[in-house]
DNA sequence: TATCAGTCCACCAACTTGGTGGGGTAATAA
DNA sequence: TTATTACCCCACCAAGTTGGTGGACTGATA
């Protein structure tokens, strides 16, 4: 399941989404209208803004806004940056991988499973961005 | 990402399909081939066993086994009872579903793309079974 | 220089995860 | 009937994560 966290960081994005072009947006703003919690937000926020997705603009008229147009930013590495791992085991981790002891990888039956599942996944969210999200 | 919980239920319940109609198996045997912490594993078999997948038999000559047969054994079931819902969010989720508050479900992008991605999961996970975990 | 608005850091409660310890109880065999 | 075996059950624990708060600081603007 995605954390809280992730499902703001979304709700943050598709806002920023809409406002695409329109100017900073303020931390306050977002909080208000999406109803999520001030201080929190502004932490996912500067997190979003380290991994070059956000951009920011200090005092008055400042605000966030996206750096790079919404189509190029995937839904993918919103997830992975904010929630972690796509895959459900971390022997099947592109991003996240970790070899799995006292399992061998060629002859696990849960691990082919598991390949299979998170190439489901990532056939829709790497090939969705924030403006598919938008309605 | 699946539990340690989990991934260990899988490692136990494989190896219970392997000893399928073989009679009952120790905890402590299948603790010491799969490497499970063995009072850890306790736990877990008795969850299975309440939740009708594995039976047990007390004293001498006793241990834990399928209660039915393999194929009859959805994985899906498992990660549901050991790791909790599939889906990536509360809201589109069919067996732990709540509802999604401040967030139209009816006009929510991420909404409907969670849901795409729970169906690409289930159409997997609901037709693999213990059976196939065993190469 | 006053104000605004993001930045940074430290801290927190509650919950989950991964585990351990020990006694109780049912079944079996001698 | 008694000893042994092996599951059952309860309580507890450390460490980490999640979700969140408070306050001081810094840079930009008017």
């Amino acid at each position: 399941m995605l954390s809280k966290k992730s499902q703001y960081a979304f709700k943050a994005l598709t806002y920023l989404t809409e406002k695409y072009n329109e100017g900073p947006v303020l931390i306050s703003e977002i909080a208000r209208k999406k109803r999520i919690p001030l201080k929190f937000l502004e932490n996912i926020l500067l997190e979003l803004k380290k991994a070059d997705i956000l951009d920011s603009k200090k005092g008055k008229g400042g605000g966030y806004f996206l750096k790079k147009s919404p189509e190029k930013i995937k839904v993918a590495s919103v997830i992975r940056l904010i929630n972690g791992p796509i895959a459900m085991l971390p022997c099947v981790s592109l991003y996240f991988y970790e070899r799995c002891k006292n399992c061998n990888e060629k002859h696990c039956g849960l691990h082919d499973m598991m390949i299979e599942v998170r190439d489901a996944t990532l056939q829709i969210v790497e090939n969705r961005t924030l403006r598919d999200l938008v309605v």
